[in-house]
DNA sequence: TCTAAGGTAGGAAATTTTTCGTACGAAAAA
DNA sequence: TTTTTCGTACGAAAAATTTCCTACCTTAGA
């Protein structure tokens, strides 16, 4: 097992949006997070309520039930969850190898100069 | 839109698993392919037959039916499909910033210090 | 020739994931 | 107080994905 006790079932496309967007702004309500989803595509308030009730279920979700409004949080660090998923990309896609990944990575024509940079730069902190 | 007219509508799990094995192998049969997805797993033959001529019916899959054994073969790139993939990942994941993307790579233990060297290595070739 | 083995095709069933209608309670507004 | 608004809960429907049953054809072997 990885550590904890944690069992990281992937979440599902639909749970992966909703984790982004509790990543970027917090504990937050149904309302918002539908709110948030809306602005990418229509979805119905019910159908995010829904959603998110299951993912707490699950254990992805943790839930504030002490007001009307429920407060709802990512259960695992947002950066425990996406190691775990980039683990298993590079798995999937390139037999485990980062810098396969990597190298694809650089071949990559949507990825710009600057990024190309600012990978060496980090490479260069870490030489040392 | 990407280039040419493929429709890069993305693959399901279980059809990735099967570009997988064609990657891996090149063109194949289906008998060849439920094979080795039986290495990993128990599915029916005809299961995979079905998935197969599904993916070839989208259009990701190219059939040669010539022989009563039909050979399929992937009709995009390795190299390109995958390309999308990471594109979306880094998107989704990363705001579309590989350098966080490799940043988690480096910090992730599961990465080992070979990668990381072979990921220097990779950098300081583009350096020149 | 007859049978067994192994192939494809197609539809339906099963499962998983996603969406939404309806009921109902609490709070805010009229 | 009455009505409207906004919240949760729950179940079912819808959609997407995956699995497999059945039919039928062709080839190899007995």
């Amino acid at each position: 097992m990885k550590q904890g006790s944690l069992k990281t079932a992937d979440p599902t496309k639909a749970e992966l949006e909703i984790l982004q967007v509790l990543w970027e702004h917090g504990a937050s309500t149904v309302r918002f997070v539908n709110d948030q989803l809306n602005k990418q595509r229509e979805v119905n308030y019910t159908s995010t309520l829904k959603l998110m009730q299951i993912m707490a279920d699950k254990g992805i979700l943790l839930r504030d039930e002490s007001q009307m409004k429920h407060i709802y949080r990512v259960a695992q660090e947002e950066q425990q969850t996406k190691e775990h998923l980039l683990q298993k990309f590079v798995d999937a896609m390139y037999q485990g190898s980062a810098s396969k990944l990597v190298m694809q990575l650089l071949g990559n024509k949507q990825t710009s100069d600057e990024e190309i940079q600012a990978i060496k730069d980090l490479l260069d902190k870490l030489e040392k």
